[in-house]
DNA sequence: CTCAGTTTGTTCTCCCGTTCACAAACTCCT
DNA sequence: AGGAGTTTGTGAACGGGAGAACAAACTGAG
């Protein structure tokens, strides 16, 4: 059934891969903002700190994109990349919870430019309502489901307290959110077919304080001589 | 040469556990607070949002903490995770960049209640020299040396914009941070032995939205019935 | 004490991702 | 035109993590 037509390209990108192709494709911006046309797979693949191989290998996924001999045309593989990801188009996104996260979420110039506009900013305090933010002006939570219905908001980012997370994903699927992106410190359970990924601040610091740790310990490790048993 | 003593435990654990273990904590910290002693794997499996074969795997690697036919005593075992990690002990911070998102660190609860002390907020800014934020006052990004040396500081967080994180990067290390958390939308280069944890937000959506466009081309090829090429 | 029931710790297998290494393909110089 | 030099795209080997499945070890009832 369906046969994939030529430009229809969705044998299915390895998840390893689509995670480094939003790396991919800020190298090539910053390459082309240099004014470099054409680079290599190794030029680019120090640009994007990986592996040489690694990188040709993603981006054989795409398609055959470089030229043998040459190399990659910067604005061409930026594109199709650009392409690829989806941010050719425009993204509405909805935040939900306007702390300090939020705030900082809402002003970050990385979403607008990369296609992400913030249709919204949500929040349940009846105080913030009259505040505008990066623009836009927060409303009531209770809107949500009239503001994702009419702009057809696919994507929601959730950045309140913990608390109040797994509630405002049930309200973000059943208005038709399919995407979120999760700050709060809770594990969300959401039906089968939704996405959620989560950034966790502490969590990432945490595994820092892990391999420092480690670290501190195999320096001990080595000058042994006057190691005794403080158990 | 230096053979393992009983608690020096240091048989190098999974880094796919490594970023698993501060959930488990967190879960952990989640069911001591509703009271509960003891708990199963598939119930802390559940909190944590894994498979319950992994969670005892994971476990596994840090020892036998478990009663077979029994279960995992929550305190006991929450001690465990945490001085495994290392949050059992206090962790000096250095924050630099106070922008939006600084500022958000600055005030996130989550570092202070897992053992990180924020020591500094450093911004090169000379207007910001006055603010006080989250109770920590900004400082010159010229004494980042100075402070390290005096606070013992491991642990750095850059939260400038992309072009001067580098440069932030190449002076952290200098002063002897050997662990860095970057939030600037940049690939840092350091030398062998620090280690980089790179949270991009503006990745994360792209991934989302990589996912987005893939469900809705295959609801498309669903209902290709009338489809034509409109290439 | 014994036996049924429960839950951990671990082994084994499978799969995904990384990396190496090389053939194919292109450019440029002579 | 031909050959040397580059660089891509990919086949194949390798390593690590995920999950199933089971043996070991504990509890509690009779």
């Amino acid at each position: 059934m369906t046969a994939r037509t030529s430009n229809d390209q969705a044998r299915d990108i390895p998840e390893a891969t689509v995670a480094r192709l939003p790396v991919y494709l800020r190298a090539l911006i910053t390459l082309a903002e240099q004014g470099i046309e054409t680079c290599s797979s190794e030029e680019l693949a120090s640009a994007a700190g990986v592996n040489s191989a690694k990188l040709r290998k993603d981006l054989s996924y795409l398609g055959s994109y470089g030229t043998r001999g040459v190399g990659y045309d910067v604005e061409y593989l930026r594109y199709q990349i650009a392409r690829e990801i989806g941010v050719t188009q425009d993204w509405p996104v909805v935040i939900v919870g306007i702390g300090n996260l939020g705030h900082a979420l809402a002003n970050y110039s990385g979403f607008r430019s990369r296609g992400f506009r913030v249709v919204a900013l949500l929040d349940a305090d009846p105080d913030r309502h009259d505040e505008v933010v990066a623009g836009v002006d927060v409303r009531p939570f209770s809107e949500l489901e009239a503001i994702v219905v009419e702009h057809g908001v696919a994507i929601g980012v959730i950045a309140t307290p913990a608390l109040a997370a797994q509630d405002v994903a049930d309200r973000m699927v059943r208005a038709g959110v399919t995407s979120i992106l999760n700050f709060a410190p809770t594990v969300l359970s959401v039906p089968d077919g939704v996405d959620v990924r989560k950034v966790d601040l502490s969590i990432e610091l945490q595994i820092l304080a892990y391999h420092v740790q480690r670290k501190a310990a195999a320096s001990l490790v080595e000058a042994d001589a006057v190691t005794e048993d403080s158990a």
